[in-house]
DNA sequence: CGGTTGTTTGAACTGATTCAATCTGTGTGG
DNA sequence: CCACACAGATTGAATCAGTTCAAACAACCG
């Protein structure tokens, strides 16, 4: 097992954290607060360890590009993805050990830093406790969306929910229904609560009933309704 | 549908707040912060709307007693409940209207506030947002388990977790492997992802495999080691 | 080229759903 | 106190969605 983080800068004045920040997404009157904040910009490949489940969360996480996941196994060696983070958005310290790991889903740069350089700042900015409060309210929102998806929707409708909402979340263009898809069969069936072969039947069936078509990675939303009726996606829960 | 409150008590001095959020579970210190916000104590009778899906909810809810549940419905009309609320936890005010609805599990005894009355006090209170910064990690954290549930875990295994998890948030003695089942066999499908009809099979198949002996509404954990291995229950999610 | 990782397909199997009927306990009104 | 209604629990039979196991295939990379 190898520790996948290279390309550790230290703080330098070369980039401003505040700069980094607000150009992966972060409101710049939000970014402007940590300009002076040691942190760390780190390079996490997919798929390998990046924080194991149990281990102490004493540090902020942004994702500055890709995509990150946090996974939790199950007694019986199972693995369940139960959240996912795109650009712009983050994972905050806890004062306890977290009982999830942390993952990259593709190559990702994230940038990170203690907990105790960032907390004080927080709790000083009333604007900064609303903000983050928000999102903590959208990440909740989200839980109960895939709790819905897992427990009601049928495995068709779960892998196509997960394409849509991925699809909102890293933005897609209004314009031009498609996307490169950044999961392997593997992680979507990880996410969805299913066996990989199922979910390569699945993604086969939509294929078939004209909702997508696929070039390698690249996925096609043939018809956007048509997906999203099938998959019962209200992106209301996004915000 | 006939909205379910009764005993709506306006703010009084015959019974102080803080004393009954304190009597209630949350610690006297914190409790001491609310002691002079208008509140209203309020009564949920079980599966009648309570809080629509959709409504605002710019109140803070508490429970005094009994259990809440926050559920979603699928736009097949199915129905899963995606957390609950035991006596001395609550329900944090959002911002925009929240698309879940409210319901009461069994009767249930509630304290609300208003939102503009609450969060004032929270923002001016450091100690007040660490308490409930480390709720809302809590109710992340059993949100978590339970996606892993729905997704990874067999019928018998999402029931008997969930019976666990029950067992402990209800505070069952330790001496006396024992509780009285909230929940109807519909509530526990809605809950784990079922038909209660499956429920109902796997209620017997515990039984017949001496995990639990069954009196009415009253469980007996027979065997709380093997119930735990059964459920790959591990508490430590919820603190 | 060989190694690795991910995708695709088939066949057999099983757990859970669906639909429908019956049973049980509890509360209500006469 | 009985009759009735109603909600919840229980059971059976047929069906189907998704898993499991196993194998083959494709793409990529040093």
């Amino acid at each position: 097992m190898q520790v996948s983080r290279r390309l550790k800068i230290a703080n330098s004045n070369s980039e401003a954290l505040a700069g980094i920040l607000a150009e992966a997404g972060m409101p710049s009157h939000i970014a402007a607060y940590f300009k002076d904040i040691p942190y760390k910009v780190v390079q996490a490949d997919p798929r390998r360890p990046f924080r194991e489940p149990g281990a102490y969360r004493d540090e902020v996480i942004f994702v500055r590009s890709g995509i990150l996941c946090k996974y939790k196994m199950d007694s019986g060696g199972r693995r369940q993805i139960v959240a996912l983070r795109f650009r712009g958005e983050g994972i905050l310290p806890r004062e306890e050990s977290a009982q999830y790991g942390i993952q990259a889903i593709v190559k990702t740069e994230l940038i990170t830093a203690r907990a105790e350089d960032f907390t004080p700042i927080l709790e000083a900015q009333p604007e900064l406790q609303r903000y983050f409060w928000r999102l903590i309210q959208r990440n909740e929102s989200i839980s109960y969306e895939w709790l819905v998806n897992c427990g009601r929707r049928d495995s068709v409708a779960r892998v196509a929910h997960l394409l849509c909402e991925t699809a909102v979340r890293s933005g897609m263009d209004d314009e031009q229904y498609k996307m490169s898809n950044p999961f392997t069969q593997q992680q979507v069936a990880d996410i969805t609560g299913q066996t990989s072969v199922n979910v390569n039947r699945v993604f086969a069936d939509l294929e078939r009933q004209g909702l997508i078509e696929r070039k390698g990675r690249e996925i096609l939303f043939q018809d956007w309704p048509e997906m999203r009726r099938v998959a019962s996606f209200q992106p209301d829960y996004l915000e």
